[in-house]
DNA sequence: TGTTTACTAAATCAGCTTTGTTCATTGAAT
DNA sequence: ATTCAATGAACAAAGCTGATTTAGTAAACA
C-alpha cells in the first residue's frame, strides 16, 4: 500500500475529498518529521512514538570487498510500536 | 508532542478544523494498523515504511533473578524511515 | 487527468555491533 | 481506566554497511 491507496481508502472512510486528506496527511507527516529533526518525541497513544536517536561511531565493513570501514556518529529517526499496535499484529 | 498537538499544528497549518483533522489522522492511523495487520506493507515515499516483521524464538533471562526464559516466536510491526526522513534528522 | 521525468526503494552479498528483550512498579498522561 | 517511560543486566538476534540494477512512486506540466 503506497500514499495514494492510503489516501483512497481514508476518504472513503472519513467521506472527506482526497485532495484535503491528502493534505492533511502530508502535513502530519510534515509535522511529525518536523518535530523529531527537533529533537523532540512525537507520541501517538495505542499507535506508537517516533524519536531521534544516536547512534555511536563504530566499525563496520564493506560487504563488497570485505574490508573494514569506520561508520560516523549519527542521528537517526525511530519508531517505536505501541502496545494496541503490537497486539493486533500479534493476533 | 501527543496526539492533540500533532492535530493542533496540522490543523493550524492546513486551515482545516480539528474535528475534521482528528477524524482523518485517527483513520490514517487505523489504516495503516489495519494493512500492517494483515500482513500488508504500507510505504510513504519520503517518511518510511511500515511492515509485519517474524521474530523467532529465542532463549532470553530474567535480568530479576538471571534465569533463563523461552521466549516465543511472535510477530512485531516495524517501521523503517526513508532517504529523506534520515536526512534531515541527520541534517 | 494523463504523461514524462527524476528520484527513491528493494534486493543482494557477510560479519560484527548495537539494540531489544525480559519483570515490576511508580508517575504522568490520554 | 489504560497506557507509556524509566530502571537494571546480560545475552542473542536484528540491522547496518557499499554499490548497483530494477521497479516503482511522486511531482510537474500541459
Amino acid at each position: 500500500m503506497n500514499k495514494a491507496d492510503l489516501v483512497n481508502m481514508v476518504s472513503a472512510a472519513t467521506g472527506e475529498t482526497k485532495t484535503v486528506v491528502s493534505s492533511i496527511v502530508d502535513k502530519t507527516i510534515d509535522t511529525i518529521v518536523d518535530s523529531v529533526v527537533e529533537g523532540k518525541k512525537v507520541s501517538l497513544l495505542g499507535f506508537g512514538s517516533f524519536e531521534p536517536r544516536d547512534r555511536s561511531a563504530r566499525q563496520g565493513l564493506n560487504p563488497k570487498t570485505g574490508e573494514k570501514i569506520a561508520i560516523p556518529a549519527k542521528r537517526v529517526p525511530t519508531f517505536s510500536a505501541g502496545k494496541l499496535f503490537k497486539d493486533r499484529v500479534q493476533g
